[in-house]
DNA sequence: ACCATATATCTGCTGCCACTTATATATGCT
DNA sequence: AGCATATATAAGTGGCAGCAGATATATGGT
């Protein structure tokens, strides 16, 4: 995808969780190979993706990239969640009874 | 995908236009057949993976069916986003900055 | 030289989406 | 009863893009 929404870079579970990581502050990308138990290369892709959306940037540290979140993009969820939100305050029995329905997590790897 | 998270039911385009529509209300399925330009079986198609999510909820009227929305499973993205919220709060001069870095509309056809 | 990182490439897998055609079902109309 | 309408669902196809994994290379810091 050209451009990808933002509402895609953030449905990849890996990339929620690197940026729930990175909720707790600057982290190097080796913090985050251990912590996600996976492969360099394979953070860095992410990385490069989420920095392409502007939801982290860098900085340098020596060898080391500190990576920061930047939580602007994720205005636009925030917005296009709006008038949903107003939907949903008072409603909150309809959302349990669907949290009952579900027998199991969502495949969340 | 056996269980899709909220993130990505609503990462699909597609999907997010039918949930807007549907903010105007309740509506047949021939509506959204003709607002979305789309053939009536890939429209129907969405309206079970939505249905499935349980963010809308069909009631039968004559040989129609009429859609609501059911915005209680998007408290999911709602309370994944708080955390966040509170970062760009002030922060909106950041925000400022990436929109001007894009040249043109995410790729959302 | 060594380390941390980025980037590139390739492969393989998988799954989505659109589109078409066809069929089934329910309902309404005449 | 017969026909039209609305919708769901299935089956098949084509296309495309994502992600993981592996590997290689480049760069810059120590």
């Amino acid at each position: 995808m050209s451009q990808p929404s933002t509402f895609e870079i953030v449905a990849e579970p890996t990339r929620r969780r690197i940026l729930d990581v990175l909720l707790t502050g600057e982290r190097p990308v080796g913090d985050l190979v251990e912590d996600l138990e996976m492969s360099q290369p394979g953070v860095s892709r992410h990385l490069r993706v989420l920095r392409d959306a502007g939801l982290v940037t860098s900085r340098t540290d020596a060898q080391r990239r500190l990576y920061t979140i930047n939580p602007g993009p994720l205005a636009e969820l925030d917005s296009w969640l709006a008038p949903y939100r107003r939907l949903w305050a008072g409603r909150l029995d309809q959302l349990a009874a669907h949290l009952d329905d579900m027998t199991d997590e969502p495949g969340e790897r």
